[in-house]
DNA sequence: ATTTGTGAACAGTTTCACAGCG
DNA sequence: CGCTGTGAAACTGTTCACAAAT
């Protein structure tokens, strides 16, 4: 089967979880087109990609559907470890984030340069200091790191995260990460998030 | 001027995000490849697009090129008000976000539908019961929404805060939200984020 | 020599239209 | 009859290649 396009795949991830809690045993793409704002079209396009046909000329099995997508997108099966790197306020409420439960998610572990941070702060991760990172990184095999350090640190980190083999990062700070190709980041700091809106309006 | 496509338009706000803090005078389109991840070519076409020829052939004016990216962007002129629904401890976090001051947006009041809460908590900002939305809203022209709610909440408020006349979403509950073409939404939660990152690698 | 700016070629996505199915 | 699945057409975005500028 061919690899889905990233439209695609960005459209289908919206999809897995609409379809988390949705309460009928089938949905049409009519439905999903009123729900997501994508047309009924690129939506057939998108689920056909997937390889499965779980829709009997009569709406999709929603059951197969959220299968069919949890495996797609990877999100099923093996645990994707993930660290957070610095302990600001944002940081430590990130930290115990009841979202992750039931998902392929799992924290293990939040880092920070300032020790002082990391040991006063309580959490039901262990948290450590920066000097850290390697040793735990690869022990771990931890592929995804939370960003939520000081504007300053924010390369530093992200340098020294992809030295240690992290796959993606998703950045809460507003800086602009250097990474090198097949390194993924998301930036979902408020301030850029906000800019977005405005551009894309 | 033809109008900017969004892929550009997503790739220039990286750009005048970088060029904030560059130390350089002038910047090439070379440079920005290295700096972004995107090729020059595409980025050439991009900065051209703004109307505004800020590069004498040997790079681009910084000051200029930000200039012509903040207008682009409509982030520079008036002001947009946003306001925070849901003051769960990540709505307190971000409601004193430092990362606003000297950019256009302003958050200017916090809401929750507990009134506990809003009575309770301290913030420089003023808090109200979400039965104030649609007053607070249009007396204050609010045109940006940052969502923290509960989940079990998400869609209601989403659709509410559309009905005041709200024209983006910051979505930081990991709900897909429903909304009408022309409002904008950018998902940002902990978990969506994640799975964005999976689902690209 | 290196860089911008851009038309032309190319690649990728989305929309359209409709055959086939329940 | 409304739905899926899918080639073909239309559209949009990206890369290429090079003239013009310094």
């Amino acid at each position: 089967m061919k690899e889905l396009s990233i439209p695609s795949k960005k459209r289908l991830i919206l999809l897995e979880r609409l379809l988390c809690d949705y309460p009928e045993k089938t949905i049409t793409s009519p439905k999903i087109q009123d729900l997501l704002g994508y047309s009924a079209a690129v939506i057939r396009k998108d689920i056909s990609g997937l390889g499965v046909n779980c829709g009997a000329s009569n709406g999709y099995k929603v059951a197969e559907l959220r299968q069919a997508l949890e495996s797609a997108l990877k999100l099923s099966g093996d645990e994707h470890k993930c660290i957070i790197v610095g302990l600001t306020r944002l940081g430590q409420v990130l930290l115990d984030n009841p979202q992750l439960e039931n998902s392929s998610f799992r924290i293990v572990a939040g880092f920070d340069s300032n020790v002082n941070r990391t040991e006063v702060l309580k959490s039901v991760f262990p948290l450590h200091p920066t000097t850290m990172l390697e040793t735990i990184i690869k022990a771990e095999k931890i592929t995804y790191a939370i960003l939520t350090t000081e504007e300053s640190e924010a390369q530093d980190m992200a340098q020294k995260l992809v030295a240690c083999g992290i796959k993606g990062i998703v950045n809460y700070t507003p800086c602009v990460l250097t990474v090198p190709q097949g390194v993924q980041v998301q930036n979902v700091s408020l301030i850029m998030s906000l800019k977005a809106l405005t551009a894309l309006t």
